[in-house]
RNA sequence: GGCGCGGUACCCAAGUGGUAAGGGAGAGGUCUGCAAAACCUUUAUGCGUCGGUUCGAUUCCGACCCGCGCCUCCA
């Protein structure tokens, strides 16, 4: 099944089809690593992470660069700031963002090439547009992109610069550009700040040349898909597409993918809004990392999506009801003979649960597919209609959903108390949510000793304590469940 | 101003030229010592408004209203 995908450049759905057949070439801008990442930076990271794990659902190999941006004028503001070394203050970020990157199970990509160990190759990129007349040197030895080299210039934001007057909003620092539309590749070194001496000059790269560089090194002139936020269309890929096609004189990337924004409360998040949050801000206040991922992509990538906080509890309380019922399907004795209408049930919404995605990436249809799934099965269970083959093939779905959603293996408490640990350290632990540190410090074998004492309790027809320490425990976030197959527990 | 996106039940949200998926929440019920989980029933004659095309529109076209994003090295 070919994946139809949305593509900036051309307007349109259209099949992803890579130049090797079995190899998807892929190159995702990826974070400056100047602060900690915050939920809207990881919603494209989570979008992208569905094409990765419904491309090799598909078949692909996966070939994905994502680059560090570990040097540009946010990283040396705040690195002053701090009083640290840039390439210690990009460290400690790039630690972090990879961090928050695992606890929201989006993977690693293949190549994670850094700005600062590519300078190199931006400087030959450079040079080479420079023999074309298309990079210029400016009287203070910084470079620029003549656009007016480029005629397609605008072609993947779909913005028309004909008629736009040159000059007309120029900067007073950017007086040098010949013109106004002209893009920094290379910037020269100015106050003492952090400056590579090359054969361009001294100085640092500007911020489109990096992808340029590094997409270019890994997966050559033309490769099959580049991703980044909405927000980078234009002007950094619009930029990188200039360079990169006037130095090949070949296509760049041959299909864009570009994240939507995400909105909190209606607005985009802004820390003057008052609606600026990071993972780690998120997990303080207690809300479950796999909730955050699950709600982050119950809203398809091409639509603005609301963020909010009865969301993340209602994803919370959705992940519950597929682990319950994945727990069902794994444990439960299924004594029943072949259910051929579930099977059929099952093939169906399967299959459905494949097309959506290929469709797009319509993870809300996916998502929905498992779900009639979860019912339709619980409700055979119940009337006791399950077959060992049935069960075996709707572990197989899940599996397969599992392998897009990554959301019923519970890592939650690990992420939780991860977070507690870092918050401890960095002097923030007031802002956790009540309770939570508490609960946190519960250990599994101490929530055991009371489920078991509460069991004896109750086969000893003392209620009264049975019910008291089932209260407890849901102070602390643990749930009790009775079952003929047993007392079980989870942490809320 | 230019470009683009969206307005579907209490909330989130999919979708189609032929009469509204899914999740969450609420209500009632089954089960249970009581709960929880699970299941069943239930919650939009309705898909921003007004026109048009059509046998038929939520779905196509037009206008309007509302919200949002990009056009500033912000994912």
């Amino acid at each position: 099944m070919a994946i139809d995908l949305f593509n900036t450049l051309s307007g349109t759905v259209e099949p992803l089809a890579p130049e090797q057949a079995n190899e998807l070439r892929m190159y995702c801008c990826g974070p400056t690593v100047y602060d900690y990442g915050h939920i809207g930076n990881f919603r494209t990271f989570l979008h992208v992470d569905v094409l990765r794990r419904v491309a090799r659902l598909q078949g692909m190999k996966l070939k994905h660069v994502m680059n560090i941006t570990d040097v540009d004028d946010k990283i040396i503001r705040n690195a002053a700031a701090a009083n640290m070394p840039i390439s210690e203050y990009t460290a400690k970020f790039e630690r972090a963002f990879f961090e928050d990157m695992e606890a929201l199970g989006v993977e690693r990509p293949e190549i994670v090439p850094h700005a600062t160990e590519s300078i190199p190759d931006m400087v030959s990129l450079i040079q080479t547009l420079a023999k074309e007349d298309i990079a210029y040197r400016a009287d203070d030895g910084s470079w620029y992109f003549r656009i007016a080299k480029f005629p397609d210039y605008g072609k993947l934001s779909k913005k028309d610069f004909e008629g736009i007057e040159d000059g007309a909003r120029v900067d007073v620092d950017e007086y040098e550009k010949d013109s106004a539309r002209d893009f920094a590749l290379w910037k020269a070194e100015k106050n003492g700040e952090a400056s590579w001496q090359t054969d361009l000059g001294t100085g640092r790269p500007g911020w489109h040349i990096e992808c340029s560089a590094m997409a270019m090194k890994h997966l050559g002139p033309t490769f099959d898909l580049h991703a980044g936020g909405e927000d980078l269309m234009f002007p950094h890929h619009e930029n990188e597409i200039a360079q990169s096609e006037s130095a090949t004189h070949k296509p760049f990337a041959r299909h864009w993918f570009h994240v939507r924004f995400l909105l909190v409360e209606g607005k985009k998040m802004s820390k003057s809004e008052g609606n600026f949050f990071t993972l780690r801000d998120l997990l303080l206040k207690g809300y479950r990392a796999s909730a955050i991922r699950f709600l982050l992509l119950s809203v398809p990538y091409r639509h603005q999506m609301n963020f909010t906080f009865e969301g993340l509890t209602e994803s919370a309380n959705a992940i519950d009801r597929l682990r319950t019922f994945a727990e069902r399907m794994r444990t439960a004795i299924f004594s029943g003979e072949e259910n051929s209408e579930l099977a059929a049930l099952i093939a169906e919404k399967q299959q459905a649960f494949d097309a959506a995605l290929a469709t797009d990436l319509n993870t809300a249809e996916a998502r929905a597919a498992m779900f009639d799934v979860v019912r339709a099965a619980n409700s055979a269970a119940d009337q006791n209609k399950v077959s060992a083959e049935n069960a075996k093939a709707i572990l197989v779905f899940l599996q397969r959903f599992d392998s897009v959603f990554d959301v019923l293996t519970d890592r939650d408490q690990k992420i939780t108390k991860a977070a507690l640990d870092w918050a401890e350290k960095e002097g923030r632990i007031g802002e956790a949510a009540e309770g939570l540190v508490e609960a946190a410090g519960l250990s599994d074998n101490e929530i055991q000793k009371l489920v078991d004492e509460r069991t004896l309790a109750k086969k000893q027809r003392n209620f009264a304590r049975a019910d008291a320490i089932r209260n407890e425990l849901a102070e602390k976030g643990v749930l009790i469940e009775d079952s003929k197959d047993g007392v079980r527990w989870k942490r809320k």
